[in-house]
DNA sequence: GCCGGTCAAGGTCTT
DNA sequence: AAGACCTTGACCGGC
């Protein structure tokens, strides 16, 4: 069982994901942003495994501008040796690192130009994991996507429009079930078509389901998982208590936590904490793990 | 320095 | 039709 959290570390100075605005692109602002995030990326890991946060997901500002046309620089053949180190970091240490590419990655539009820019965004996603020699176990998370006043249309599009995804992609693409649209009933009905494992969300869980118990549905998404694809992974956040239904709670509750832990006595799995102070929710959170016997 | 408007991109829902 | 929200930040111009 490892553990971690998105995106960026709230203590370390250094950030990962600077980026620019479009109009201030040039060669020189590019290849400065990119070395910059790459070399706090490692710093940020090296925090991660003094603490034994073992689980990371990049941000997807880690190049900017990736895929889009104004970006020219071969980046993937200039700073190989900056992603190959890092990735060598990744291994030894045995840490798992995901990504989750935003709301504009959308596989099952109906629109034929916002899939074709949703595979220049995956593939660049998967190219920094295949740049870094990381196996399959390190994931890209995108959601199904819209529904488009017809929601087995859309689910069957997504199968269609991943069949014809480029392998770099498909081989590490997993679907996570959202608060709204997409249950995890749906992204089980996709891992039946296709094989793409279900990344696990429990409080999207709670908010959409169809009455199946926070465990019953995390051993089902289990079952979507296994053999090169590692561990299921799971985004764990909590309601805001008298928040907004949906809004995510400021801060990592350990009660909470430590019942939901309790809850999955027994089974294995990968824990992104997606909380809002970051490293400070995901250390508490291993600090829960520990008292449960979950880590070492 | 600090504040706040704005930023490549989509889709859904509310007003 | 326009704006909020999701996710959520952080750039960057203006003071």
């Amino acid at each position: 069982m490892k553990i971690g959290y998105v995106g960026k570390n709230l203590t370390l100075e250094c950030s990962a994901s600077t980026t620019f605005r479009l109009a201030s692109y040039s060669e020189e602002r590019f290849c400065a942003t990119l070395e910059n995030n790459l070399r706090c990326l490692l710093e940020i890991l090296r925090f991660n495994h003094e603490r034994g946060l073992m689980f990371f997901r990049l941000s997807s500002e880690t190049v900017p501008f990736a895929s889009h046309s104004v970006c020219t620089v071969d980046w993937g053949t200039r700073f190989a040796s900056q992603f190959a180190q890092i990735g060598a970091y990744v291994r030894e240490t045995g840490m798992r690192l995901s990504a989750h590419p935003g709301q504009f990655v959308v596989v099952n539009s109906v629109q034929e130009k916002v899939f074709e820019s949703s595979i220049a965004e995956l593939a660049y996603h998967a190219a920094m994991f295949d740049l870094m020699g990381l196996d399959d176990s390190h994931k890209l998370q995108i959601h199904v996507g819209g529904v488009y006043g017809d929601k087995q249309a859309s689910l069957a599009r997504f199968v269609e429009r991943f069949k014809v995804l480029p392998e770099a992609v498909q081989r590490r693409l997993v679907v996570e079930n959202d608060d709204r649209l997409f249950s995890a009933a749906d992204c089980l009905w996709l891992h039946a078509q296709i094989g793409v494992p279900m990344v696990f969300d429990n409080l999207h869980h709670e908010l959409l389901n169809n009455g199946e118990s926070l465990r019953d549905a995390l051993i089902a998404a289990i079952g979507t998982w296994g053999g090169k694809h590692g561990l299921l992974m799971v985004d764990y956040s909590s309601q805001e208590i008298g928040g907004r239904i949906g809004k995510h709670a400021p801060t990592l509750d350990a009660a909470l936590f430590s019942a939901f832990i309790d809850e999955m006595r027994g089974l294995d799995f990968d824990i992104m904490v997606e909380i809002k102070d970051k490293e400070v929710s995901a250390l508490r959170g291993l600090e829960v793990l520990r008292e449960a016997g979950r880590v070492g």
